[in-house]
DNA sequence: TTGAAAGCGGTACCAC
DNA sequence: GTGGTACCGCTTTCAA
């Protein structure tokens, strides 16, 4: 049963003593040094002395003698405040990485901003940061610079001036869930917003705003939690409005499902009666009844765009500006042309 | 526009040089030691000169010389192969961690296993390291005591013998659902399990076994990917089966809600043809119509549970076992009784 | 082919 | 109150 050490873990010294050889031939052995010139009987004696003892090079003093980075990546974004589509981005860029040999690392702290959060991710002398620009200001980035971070990507609606950003609009899923239902005939759409929309939902809202006033639809919109009793109500006063509207666009897939729910209760049928879209593509979006249609956009690509301009910047490359995928539409049932 | 340093990052032996003091004074004032006696005078200069170099000091110098382990908490556990359930636990307990002062770390690679995943994880030399049992083994487990790691808590759905184990049974899942249709009067039941079940849904399918022998009622098994096509098919057998099941158990919400789905395309409805209970209780299973009933576990209890082990183990206290809350059912709209 | 020794950036003990 | 200094574990010349 494990019960913690009291004695201290093994060094490189402690091998070297054990295979009854200096530590700069253990630190040769062990990182398989190129043109390290060692016998195959010592670097043997090295090895197994090395099993024996269960040593594990501490990172720390590598790190600090070698100057090399503790992280290879460190990713500081709660992903929750961005939507769906990014969160899985971000997974698929993790998952990535171990294939390409880094090993990244998730930063649990999604609080603290500015400054504040530049020193927290910067002790770790990692060698590259991927962060929100909402907690990753003009200070912060200089910390990072002046701690040695080789490549930093500020993701976020809009581009900033004081790093590398990557671009995530999302004024489009907004404006596309809107585009669509008009293209499909509806004159009134209801855009479904979170009870308090985070930045994400603010500019998804603003985006359908746009659209709708550039397309001459009328949107009005609403303010709803996904939970049910709100959304009830809503749905009710629906039910019996003579001027009601024909179509809902829903801030996310999770928002949108609530809105079917609560329109079957309320009577009403999706998309017989009002057509309803959603956002992020969420999984069981395709299998709900009706099938959802939704707003997303590769999430894979993204990673892979993310993964690459890391790439570049460590190769010294110089990155200004990176974008997400284009949002597409993803047409299933639950949107069609208004009944007549 | 960010672009990487070339100098080296500010030591702390810059900071002492712009005060005009020595190393030891500003690692003093910096880490803010109770009983230092600094001038607030000498003080103020440290900081300030601190603040315009931009220093910030470097983990792994300090984790050399203290002592101190890099990492709070690493967390290297994939999630994904434990279900929503133990997922949304998992970022609890992160949540919760930050809250609690400790900086807890989550590794991206969750593929290595075995003595090498030991190692990768003790180079970090990690206060805490919380992993799947699948995953840590006897050998990692040693490898990470030598390292030092103060505490370790594996995971999985039975207890290991060399680890303080938290036990997250996986058979409850499918025991409660069957024991649920069971009580509502079903006698021939079906259980959905994905195409290719991983560990906790072989363990979710053996649990509704047990429980549909136990009880003596008819358990058919059904393998589906999630994916529409098989299941059309399957649900259209069901349609002209006159010794077709009455419920459905599904190993997970996802699986439910598309076999829900796959059930309307072929003419039934659930719960008035079918009972159909699924896991994990997914967001939007609340709000899917049906209403999904589904099996889970309080996911924000356990991350307590976590959280406490480490403080206690910390604390020198010895922990072997933990187990999860237990499942427990949110009966909602989609299981019913059978249909005379 | 191997060893000796000088740091890497901090911490902490002990003088002054 | 403040400074000197011996480590922490490892890498990396440079000699032997």
């Amino acid at each position: 049963m494990f019960t913690p050490q009291v004695v201290k873990a093994p060094t490189s010294a402690d091998v070297a003593l054990a295979a009854g050889v200096s530590r700069a031939t253990v630190s040769f052995v062990l990182n398989d040094k190129p043109n390290s010139r060692v016998s195959d009987d010592t670097r043997h004696r090295v090895l197994e002395a090395a099993r024996l003892l269960g040593y594990t090079p501490n990172t720390a003093a590598r790190s600090l003698a070698s100057g090399e980075a503790v992280a290879g990546l460190l990713v500081a974004s709660s992903a929750a405040d961005h939507g769906a589509t990014v969160a899985r981005a971000l997974d698929a860029l993790l998952a990535r990485t171990v294939d390409d040999g880094i090993d990244a690392l998730r930063h649990a702290d999604t609080a603290t901003t500015g400054a504040e959060a530049g020193q927290l991710w910067a002790k770790l002398r990692p060698e590259a940061v991927l962060a929100e620009s909402a907690r990753c200001d003009g200070e912060a980035t200089e910390v990072l610079r002046l701690a040695g971070v080789r490549a930093l990507i500020v993701h976020g609606t809009t581009a900033v001036d004081y790093a590398p950003s990557l671009v995530i609009p999302q004024r489009p899923f907004g404006g596309l869930a809107v585009e669509h239902l008009a293209a499909l005939g509806h004159e009134h759409i209801v855009y479904l917003a979170p009870a308090t929309p985070g930045p994400a939902a603010a500019e998804r809202l603003a985006g359908a705003r746009e659209t709708a006033e550039l397309l001459g639809v009328r949107l009005d919109v609403t303010h709803a939690a996904a939970s049910a009793r709100t959304l009830r109500d809503w749905a009710h006063g629906l039910r019996y409005d003579a001027h009601a509207p024909t179509a809902i666009a829903a801030s996310d897939d999770g928002l949108a499902m609530a809105a079917i729910r609560a329109l079957a209760d309320a009577g009403l049928r999706a998309p017989a009666d009002l057509s309803v879209v959603g956002a992020d593509d969420h999984p069981g979006a395709a299998d709900f009844l009706p099938r959802l249609s939704t707003i997303t956009f590769d999430a894979d690509a993204l990673a892979g765009t993310l993964l690459d301009a890391f790439a570049r910047m460590r190769a010294g490359e110089r990155v200004e500006l990176l974008e997400a995928p284009p949002v597409r539409l993803v047409a299933r049932e639950s949107s069609a042309a208004p009944a007549r």
